[in-house]
DNA sequence: TCCAAATCTGTAATCATTACAAAATTATAA
DNA sequence: TTATAATTTTGTAATGATTACAGATTTGGA
């Protein structure tokens, strides 16, 4: 678990992000929390204890960190974008209990620089059905 | 290329969704182009054969289609919903040209019925990246 | 301490998607 | 064919996530 601040300044200054203590405590929050969170999520954990933060600055440094590579966008969920600050694994999705679940899981594909061409930057694999506990559940 | 309307109509029939000449025709679209269109894409372009139309079938029909496995959504744009009318492939989005490009190329998860115990019922692979026509032009 | 730049907040706008009721179409039976 | 009920389609309004923007606040350096 990482959870010290000043390691999470590192990361932050790595990539040329200025560590405020909102954008700290957003990928404090997003390195500490495995759940895949929507922005409105976000918000209103952090809401708890940064009263005065807003959903724009949420959205707005969600977006930064994406284009830094610091997190992941994922477009799992057709109703809202969830965010992940961890990468480098695929996503299954349930479709009874709409649970978001880490596959890290190998692939010969996702090694790859080129694809019939094409230079890869980054990927996306999604999975959809049934996860193990609804499946039991009946 | 499948232009046959009495062809498309068994394709509706075969998975117990009644032909009506809309969903005919917007299945037809489906399958001839291969635009990964949007919604609001189709409804533009089927409005000029059949200017009663509305947007809101268009998505109705689309759910449906999604629901019995005729057509893909395709969650690769953030801003908008994407369909495709052939299933079974990967997709490179450009981050140029944001063109999307198919990618039918062999991937060892997607034969899995089962991953860690969870069921699989369906899948996305997506890349991103720079797409061989821009590398080439700058 | 003072100042300019960067960041953050609060509110309003955007726009894809969905909800819903009325109109049109379709299928079926008399 | 005609009547009738069920299904589909349309048109409009609502929803809600995301974005735009201007003013307030914070930050870091002189
Ligand atoms: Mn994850
Ligand atoms: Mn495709
Ligand atoms: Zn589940
Ligand atoms: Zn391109």
């Amino acid at each position: 678990m990482i959870t010290d601040l000043e390691k999470i300044k590192k990361y932050l200054q790595a990539v040329k992000i200025k560590p405020t203590y909102l954008r700290i405590r957003l990928l404090k929050y997003l390195l500490e929390k495995k759940n895949h969170p929507t922005g409105k999520m976000i918000y209103q954990a952090l809401k708890k204890e940064l009263p005065t933060i807003s959903l724009t600055s949420i959205y707005n440094n969600l977006e930064l960190f994406a284009k830094k590579g610091l997190v992941k966008i994922l477009l799992l969920d057709p109703k809202e974008i969830r965010f992940d600050g961890e990468k480098g694994h695929h996503h299954f999705f349930c479709e009874k209990c709409q649970k978001i679940i880490d596959l890290p899981i190998d692939c010969n594909l996702i090694k790859k620089k080129k694809i019939f061409g094409h230079l890869i930057k980054d990927w996306d694999g999604y999975f959809f059905g049934i996860c193990k506990d609804c499946q039991r559940d009946g």
